[in-house]
RNA sequence: GGGCGAUUAGCUCAGCUGGUCAGAGCGCUUCGUUUACACCGAAGAUGUCAGAGGUUCGAAUCCUCUAUCGCCCACCA
C-alpha cells in the first residue's frame, strides 16, 4: 500500500499543495456551484511592512469559516486586499528617507508619492506571499487595493454623493492639529497620555476681579472670556461685564459669561475661555458668540505676546509667562496635578487644537435614504448617519459577536461628533474638489471679523462653502483652465469604510455586488470596531441602503506567553513565518484558535505551537497505521463496507463490536458538535472537540482496540472499513483548521484509490 | 468621571441558555525500547472555581456588594 514517512514534514508539502489549490480554481466562487452565497471581505492589511501573528490569527479564523462553508456547498467568496494606510505608510517612508538624508520636501509631491507607491508595492508582494503561506483560500482574481483605480472611483463617487446631500461640508473649526505630523487628525486617532502638569492660579492683571486656573498659561493670550457658573454667588454680579486688560504684553478683551458646564468646585470656579485653542472652549465660544483669537500656529509656536513669548514654542512661552506672572505678583498658587495630554497616535506629537479650514462629515444632519433595506428605516424617509449606525445594531440586523461589544459600540456612537476627513498629507486619495484659483495656505489664519470678510481669499466660510461657484466637486476633474485640485487627501478610513462594496465593483452595479453584498461575516479585531466597523456601517447604509455585513466577529489581541504586548523593543515578537518554517502552518493555525475565546486577548507561547505540531503528526501517524493495515486487494471490500456505514446513521450490522459502536457514535456526536460550534462562530470549541476526538477517542482507544480486532477474520473487514470511514471524516472536519496536512493525507488516500474527490477543498462537509 | 471585561490546577487559558463542569494545552512525577507515532503510550499529583451575601431542590455558571487587575471612552480648566 501507500508508504508514508515516519513523521510529517510540513515544509516538504505546503508550497505544492497551495499551488495545487490555486490551479484547481476553487477559491474562485465562479467555479463553484450555485449554492447560497457566503462572503467575507478580508480586512486589508496595511502596506507598511510585513505580517505579524495578529494577521495570522485573522487569516486563520477567516479561512476556517470560508473553508467550512465552501465544503458545505455554499458559493463562497473570500476577497483579499491591502490598505494604503495613508498616514502610517507615508510616515514609514519618510523615516526611511530620513535615514538616507532626504526630506520629502526635497523630492516634491509627485516624486515622493512615487516613492511611497514603490514601497507599498513591495510591501504588498511580501504580504501576499505571507497570506499564501498561511494557506488562505482567498480568490486572488478579485484582489483589491484601497488606492487602486476602481477603489478611487468609488471614493470620488462617495465623496460627491455625500457632498451633494450636504453631509460633507467644509468649515473653519477648531480641530486636532498634530504639529509633528503637520496634519489634522480625527478624534479617533488621538491617544491620551497621563502626565504630571502644574496647575497655575492667577489673575490676568491686578485690576481684574477674578482669578483663574490653567495648566497652559501661554494659551491665555488667546482668552476672550471668563466663564463662571451662573448661580455662583462669588461671581454672579460680574456676568455680562467686559474688561480690557494687559496680559503679558497682550491686550485682552474679556467678557464674563455664565456657563452651566463650569464646575464651581474646581480651581477658583472660574474658567478662562480660549475658544481658538481648546475643543471645549470652542463650544463655549460658539454658544456665546465669542471671538476666536488664534495665538498658536501649526508649528506650536506663539503668534502673539510680548518679547520672549511671540515666536517661541508653547512650552518656552509657558515658562516666560509664568515668570512674568511672578514678577508682576499675579501668581497665587502652583500645584502639581495629573493631566491627560492628547497625543497623535502615529507621530506621538502633542495635539494642538487650532481653528482650521477642513472637510467634515456631518453625522447628525438629516438626509433622505432613497432605497433602504435597513430594518426600521423605510425607503424615502429621513434619517441621520448616527441614527443609521445605531439602528442596524439595535434591530439585530447586524449581530456583533461577542455580543458585549454592542454596548461599546453604542457608547461610541453616543459620543460621536462630526468626522474630520481631510488630511494634510500627500499619500492617499486626493479630495475630489477643484478651485478656480490656488487655495491660500491657511497657516495662522484667524477666525475673526477680518478673516471672515475675505482674508481667506478663496477659502470658503462655513456658511457659503456649499454653493461657491469658484469650487467644483466632482468625480472627474472639471473642464476648462485654471482649476486646481484641493491639496489635501482623505482620511484612510474614508476609503476603508467603502471596503465591503468598493471591492465588489461599486459604483457599478456588478453581479458580484448583487450576489455577495451584504457580506456574510466581517471578521476583525475589536480594537478597530470604531475606526472601521462603524464606518463601514455608515458608508454602506448611506450609499447602498444596506448593511455591509450580517455578522461581526471580533477577535482579541495576541500577546506573548507572559501576557505582554508583542513589540520590537521587548524582543518578544513571534514571527509567523518563523513558526511556519519550524512547525508548519497547520501547527501555527491550530495553536492560534485552540483554547482561545473570541474577543479576548490570548497569550501565545512557542510551546503551544510545538504541541499542535505534534497533533498534526499524530494525524499523520494515524493515517500511516491505517494504510499499513490495508492491502491493495482488500480495497474493494473495504470500500463497499464503508459505503454501508455511510448510508445509515447507526449501522445495524450485528458484527459490530462494542468498540466499533462506540467510536461510530462518538463520530456522529463530533460531527454534530463541530458543525454547531462553527455555525455560531465558536471556533475554539470546534477545535477542542476535534482534538479530543482524534487523539483520545480515536487514537488512544479505538485504534488500540483494532490491533486485536484486525487479527480476527470475522471482524477484519469491518474494522478496516470503520478505520477508513472515521479517518475520512476526520480529514474533512479538520481540513478548515489544518488544511495542509489533511490535504496531503487525502492525496495519499487518493493514490491508494481509497477516495475519489480530487481535493478536500470541495469535499462534502459531513452531516 | 463614565463604560466594558477579567479573577478557575505551577504557567497560559476553555467552560455556550444553572444539574457527569471541576476541564484542556504546556509543565511536573513514576513506569514503558510491543512494527502508527518517544513529535509516543500507561498511571498520577496539584484547585474551598478572588471574597462576602442572595436567588434556587441545585451555582464556577444568575443577582447584589467588596477587593485586585486590564482595556476603552471622556472637555474638569
Amino acid at each position: 500500500m501507500i508508504e508514508l514517512d515516519k513523521a510529517y514534514e510540513a515544509s516538504k508539502y505546503e508550497a505544492d499543495i497551495y499551488q495545487n489549490w490555486l490551479d484547481s480554481g476553487y477559491f474562485n466562487p465562479d467555479n463553484l456551484g450555485d449554492g447560497e452565497p457566503f462572503s467575507i471581505i478580508m480586512p486589508p492589511p496595511n502596506v507598511t511592512g510585513t505580517l505579524h501573528v495578529g494577521h495570522a490569527l485573522f487569516v486563520t479564523i477567516q479561512d476556517i469559516l470560508t473553508r467550512f462553508r465552501r465544503m458545505q456547498g455554499r458559493k463562497t467568496l473570500w476577497l483579499p486586499g491591502t490598505d494604503h494606510a495613508a498616514i502610517a505608510t507615508q510616515s514609514k517612508v519618510e523615516k526611511i528617507l530620513t535615514k538616507e538624508g532626504v526630506r520629502k520636501t526635497d523630492l516634491g509631491r509627485e516624486e515622493f508619492v512615487k516613492r511611497v507607491e514603490t514601497f507599498a508595492a513591495e510591501s504588498r508582494d511580501t504580504i501576499v506571499g505571507q497570506i499564501k503561506a498561511l494557506g488562505a483560500s482567498v480568490d486572488w482574481s478579485r484582489e483589491a487595493y484601497t488606492l487602486d483605480e476602481p477603489r478611487s472611483l468609488a471614493v470620488r463617487t462617495a465623496f460627491k454623493n455625500m457632498y451633494d446631500d450636504g453631509l460633507i461640508y467644509r468649515a473653519h473649526k477648531v480641530i486636532n492639529w498634530d504639529p509633528k505630523g503637520q496634519t489634522v487628525i480625527s478624534d479617533d486617532e488621538i491617544v491620551h497620555e497621563e502626565r504630571e502638569a502644574t496647575l497655575y492660579t492667577f489673575k490676568y492683571s491686578a485690576d481684574f476681579p477674578i482669578s483663574i486656573s490653567t495648566t497652559r498659561p501661554e494659551t491665555k493670550i488667546g482668552d476672550t472670556a471668563v466663564a463662571v457658573h451662573p448661580e455662583d454667588a462669588r461671581y454672579k454680579q460680574f456676568i455680562g461685564q467686559e474688561f480690557d486688560v494687559t496680559f503679558a504684553g497682550e491686550q485682552l478683551h474679556i467678557k464674563i459669561i455664565g456657563e452651566e458646564s463650569v464646575d464651581p468646585e474646581f480651581g477658583t470656579g472660574a474658567l478662562g475661555v480660549t475658544p481658538a485653542h481648546s475643543q471645549v472652549d470652542a463650544e463655549i465660544g460658539e454658544r456665546h458668540k465669542l471671538p476666536f483669537k488664534q495665538v498658536i500656529n501649526e508649528f506650536a509656536k506663539m503668534t502673539a505676546g510680548q518679547e520672549g513669548v511671540i515666536d517661541q514654542k508653547t512650552t518656552v512661552a509657558r515658562e516666560a509667562i509664568v515668570e512674568w506672572l511672578r514678577s508682576e505678583n499675579l501668581l497665587e498658587r502652583e500645584e502639581s496635578v495629573k493631566q491627560n495630554v492628547a497625543t497623535a497616535e502615529r507621530s506621538g506629537g502633542i495635539i494642538e487644537p487650532l481653528p482650521k479650514l477642513q472637510w467634515f462629515l456631518d453625522v447628525n444632519k438629516p438626509f433622505t435614504l432613497k432605497k433602504s433595506q435597513i430594518e426600521g428605516i423605510d425607503s424615502g424617509t429621513e434619517t441621520t448617519l448616527k441614527e443609521l449606525m445605531r439602528q442596524v445594531v439595535t434591530s439585530g440586523q447586524i449581530k456583533i459577536f461577542p455580543d458585549h461589544f454592542n454596548k461599546t459600540y453604542f457608547h461610541w456612537i453616543d459620543n460621536l461628533r462630526d468626522w474630520c476627513i481631510s488630511r494634510q498629507i500627500w499619500f492617499g486619495h486626493r479630495i475630489p474638489v477643484w478651485y478656480k484659483t490656488t487655495p491660500v495656505i491657511l497657516s495662522g489664519a484667524k477666525r475673526n471679523e477680518e478673516s471672515d470678510n475675505g482674508s481667506f481669499a478663496n477659502a470658503q466660510d462655513d456658511s457659503d462653502a456649499q454653493d461657491d461657484s469658484n469650487m467644483y466637486v466632482g468625480i472627474e476633474a472639471p473642464e476648462g483652465e485654471g482649476w486646481t485640485q484641493d491639496e489635501d487627501t482623505l482620511d484612510t478610513w474614508f476609503s476603508s469604510g467603502l471596503w465591503t462594496f468598493s471591492t465588489l465593483g461599486w459604483p457599478n452595479e456588478t453581479p458580484d455586488l448583487k450576489t455577495f453584498h451584504p457580506t456574510t461575516v466581517m471578521e476583525t479585531g475589536y480594537d478597530i470596531l470604531f475606526f472601521w466597523v462603524a464606518r463601514m456601517v455608515l458608508m454602506s447604509g448611506y450609499h447602498l441602503g444596506q448593511i455591509p455585513f450580517e455578522h461581526v466577529y471580533l477577535h482579541g489581541l495576541i500577546r506573548d506567553s507572559k501576557n505582554q504586548k508583542m513589540s520590537k523593543s521587548l524582543g518578544n515578537i513571534i514571527d509567523p513565518l518563523d513558526m511556519i518554517e519550524k512547525y508548519g502552518t497547520d501547527a501555527l493555525r491550530f495553536a492560534l484558535v485552540f483554547n482561545t475565546a473570541p474577543g479576548t486577548d490570548t497569550a501565545l507561547a512557542e510551546d503551544k505551537i510545538k504541541g499542535m505540531k505534534h497533533f498534526g503528526n499524530k494525524l499523520w501517524n494515524i493515517t500511516r497505521y491505517i494504510l499499513t493495515n490495508i492491502s491493495a486487494d482488500e480495497v474493494a471490500v473495504i470500500l463497499s463496507v464503508a459505503k454501508d456505514l455511510d448510508s445509515s446513521a447507526s449501522p445495524q450490522n450485528d458484527k459490530l463490536t462494542k468498540a466499533d459502536q462506540l467510536i461510530l457514535n462518538q463520530l456522529s456526536e463530533t460531527i454534530e458538535s463541530v458543525s454547531k460550534s462553527l455555525n455560531v462562530f465558536r471556533i475554539h470549541d470546534a477545535a477542542q472537540t476535534l482534538y479530543e476526538f482524534v487523539w483520545k477517542e480515536f487514537a488512544d482507544v479505538y485504534i488500540e482496540a483494532t490491533k486485536e480486532q484486525i487479527q480476527n477474520e470475522n471482524q477484519k473487514a469491518n474494522t478496516q472499513a470503520i478505520l477508513l470511514h472515521i479517518l475520512l471524516h476526520i480529514l474533512k472536519l479538520l481540513h478548515p483548521f489544518m488544511p495542509f496536512v489533511t490535504e496531503v493525507l487525502w492525496q495519499k488516500l487518493r493514490e491508494g484509490k481509497l477516495v475519489e474527490d480530487k481535493t478536500l477543498i470541495i469535499a462534502n462537509w459531513p452531516k
